[in-house]
DNA sequence: TTTGTTGTCAACTCCTGTGTTGAAAGATCT
DNA sequence: AGATCTTTCAACACAGGAGTTGACAACAAA
């Protein structure tokens, strides 16, 4: 899965114009159709990665590029004319996860309302997108760890996004408490994780199959973290 | 990982006791060894697993075996002195995580504090535990996917008990729907998943050196999920 | 000192997955 | 039809990880 480059390195070819080249240089192949960008080479990658993202999902990191090929009712080997490397899927189905919630999230951040009504805004924002990004939002959040791992520099990218993303929605903390429409007794690095958790959660129980609307479940999130679940005096102790 | 024999099949001996044994048959001798269950044998693969836990916390699930033994400042083979396969270290792992909190759960269920005092002891509860068995509980979580998506029979008894964990607290929060000490216009389901989510997402930023300490996360946690986030009317519309 | 046990190690074997090759067959467009 | 794009198939080359073996050292018990 990391290695760089195996088998018989591909032939150098003198001319990448020439026509007829020898072999069938899928690699080759493949730069060219994606530079070409035709609409319907794009829409098949397309699916490819869509249907990846399903079955990464279904068999999380066991899932072998043979499973994706059985997915999809093709050939290992047809795959590579799309993707370069079962990294490159990945990256692509995380890519897709991530790329809509930061705009989302600052322009909630950027708006005038409360800041209670800001964070229901932006779990509302959260929630959905899970719901429509299923499953590459499920694959995004289950990987997470393992992309920390790396050092790639699609990897860096990826955990400064989210990096960045946490700390926009402690800022948001932070303003509530200063003007007074937040409690300022908890710490906002726990509070912060607190809403991260109880929305990333997500990827162990939500699927689209999930008798509860994801509105109905954004609400209800909203509901607990902003008013908490006790009635009465019973829940705040100072 | 999960191949299930592999290499030549160790030799059979005819009878077991004889004393000198051709060959080394580790299987053998770990068997022996540990059906002896000698103290000073026990310490050693305790500690392996440890050692191990911490490593499999750090790599995930990449970590190889010989990753565990250079922590360990050992050969990949001595472990298998102790261990059958990676497979049985991972299960030693979860195993220590998940014993004592349904004990817990329990107990405090069937205790006779209020049903909010009862959450709130829940969460301490398991927060506590996940400090105290870090980084056992870090794989647990990290590792529940996977878990489920096997069918050996172990895995299906830890789903089995998570899932009876999940049902415990459901029943709990229903509990305080039905005595009136917990609102009873948002969906229970969610709720405990919510719940579950901001506790168990601390896998993810839970560290030894987090400089807030386990008492006041676990009290930072109860307090949004039951007195909740905002100040005044702001939290609960309708 | 001899003997037996306990633990270690280097060197295998086997397996699986990824990425690749060549050539050839369908499709599609011109 | 001819050219070009897309897909298939049957190999293959690594790489790397798991589990095993057979011998060997250290150490205690005899």
């Amino acid at each position: 899965m990391t290695q760089p480059r195996r088998g018989r390195p591909p032939r150098q070819r003198a001319d990448a114009t020439l026509a007829t080249v020898a072999g069938s240089g899928i690699e080759a192949r493949r730069r060219a159709a994606m530079e070409e960008g035709g609409v319907a080479y794009l829409a098949r990658r397309q699916e490819i990665i869509q249907v990846a993202a399903n079955v990464f999902r279904e068999r999380g990191h066991e899932a072998t590029l043979r499973d994706v090929a059985e997915s999809l009712g093709t050939e290992r080997a047809s795959i590579y004319y799309y993707i370069g490397s079962k990294e490159e899927l990945l990256q692509e189905i995380v890519r897709e996860a991530l790329e809509r919630d930061m705009i989302a999230a600052r322009h909630i951040k950027g708006s005038t309302q409360s800041t209670p009504a800001k964070i229901r805004a932006l779990i509302e924002s959260m929630v959905l997108s899970y719901a429509e990004n299923y499953p590459h939002m499920n694959v995004y959040v289950e990987d997470l760890g393992r992309i920390a791992r790396q050092d790639s520099q699609w990897a860096v990218e990826v955990i400064e996004e989210t990096r960045q993303y946490e700390a926009l929605v402690r800022s948001i903390l932070l303003e509530g408490q200063e003007d007074g429409t937040l409690r300022s007794d908890v710490a906002i690095g726990v509070s912060a994780m607190a809403l991260f958790g109880m929305i990333n959660w997500m990827y162990r129980w939500y699927r689209p199959s999930y008798p509860t609307p994801p509105a109905e479940i954004a609400h209800t999130l909203a509901e607990i973290f902003l008013g908490g679940y006790a009635l009465g005096p019973a829940g705040s102790a100072p």
